[in-house]
DNA sequence: TGTACATCAGTGAACGCGCGTTCACTGATGTAC
DNA sequence: TGTACATCAGTGAACGCGCGTTCACTGATGTAC
């Protein structure tokens, strides 16, 4: 796989020192989730597709779990900044910035199944780890902002609760791609593209809202 | 926790055979699931919360996957089962159906989040494993009925594709029941229970078809 | 009812293996003067 | 520019451990006659 971009692509190892094997070691971890999912490589596995010794870790992460949830932090970082770029992506008005956010979180999902799967089922707990917590809030209030955006506009009278809609939204957005877009061998198949899963379900729910175009 | 039901809760090990260790097996495999999620027990850890030697389990699995898709297809059958009571329970309407069989969804993965992270978050894959996909797909078909029933009931103008109908609820169910329902660690917290959340959300979905009680 | 035998479902010892982790070490790099 | 030294980021050997798996075995159970 190696699909996420590396820092440094061509550096080759070449001498006592590695130059970059924090990084290193990130990528070995998620070409071998990609491979065998989130469970599936050991610390040692890691090192040896970072080309190091099995020592050269310690140096870098405290174990296996510091590993991971670095891994989980990056990916709420990196799927945070795609909805946020999503939400402002030119923004016609308030019920395309919604899709749009919809979109690139299955999109996510599809290009990055090693990254989703980290987040999502590596068994972290919020507690462990509160800088994944903290990264993932990120990435959900970006699509709470959107929704706030939407009820201001609505008429008094039929205001949704933007929190209400963001759990909506977010939960059918994060079962579709768990279940139909991630790019990896847990993908069910369906008789249409998550895509068009998705837009439909976004347009039904809001227009059940009373928001339309 | 062993909130799952047993089938000889009394029966005790007493003597060289075990007696029902295959039924042991798996009830110490969710144990262990339960505590450390689906990748957090080996096959001799199973072997042992059943009390017998690392040996013992070959006599009924080849092998630690065998006993994961056995855990997972009885996941999917016991799921469509609770899927199935509901869309028999009582019916007043349609709609009413559906948003029973909604609540069973995220109800099992509350009750059951061992099972659960069996079925969704093991790694088998489709291809792997037929019989579980044949489960999961009886377990589908429930829902998919009902949509029909209600796409029948329509007017004919305004008559929703039932497969797409089945698909958003079902996508909609798995993201609340994964993100806020399920019974374990990695459980979200939100400001509202997940049932009241999936009733709204099916609410203003269905009425966002015309479909309204 | 008794006996001989087949089958079933366990045991327990053994094996090779790879893991996580530690340790004293050393090569490479940066910096003060 | 050169040199001495501190720090950093690796090595590689070692350890104890538990895993998966096999094997010949044996206790328990069922059945034919």
């Amino acid at each position: 796989m190696g699909r996420h971009k590396r820092r440094h692509p061509s550096r080759e190892r070449r001498g006592y020192h590695h130059g970059d094997l924090r990084e290193a070691l990130i990528d070995a971890a998620l070409e071998l989730i990609s491979e065998k999912g989130p469970a599936g490589f050991t610390f040692a596995d890691a090192a040896r597709g970072a080309g190091v010794s099995p020592a050269a870790p310690y140096r870098h992460f405290r174990d296996r779990d510091a590993l991971m949830a670095d891994i989980a932090k990056r990916g709420f970082q990196s799927l945070a900044e795609d909805l946020d770029a999503a939400a402002k992506d030119g923004s016609p008005n308030a019920v395309a910035t919604v899709e749009r956010i919809g979109q690139a979180y299955i999109d996510f999902a599809r290009r990055e199944p090693a990254l989703f799967s980290a987040m999502f089922e590596s068994g972290l707990t919020s507690s462990e780890a509160p800088e994944v917590k903290a990264a993932e809030d990120r990435a959900f209030n970006v699509l709470l902002q959107a929704c706030e955006a939407i009820s201001n506009t609505a008429t008094a009278a039929q205001r949704p609760p933007p929190m209400m809609m963001a759990l909506h939204l977010f939960s059918l957005a994060h079962g579709i791609a768990a279940l139909y877009s991630r790019g990896d061998g847990s993908r069910r198949t369906i008789p249409m593209s998550p895509s068009e899963l998705l837009e439909a379900a976004v347009l039904v729910y809001l227009d059940g809202l009373g928001i339309s175009k």
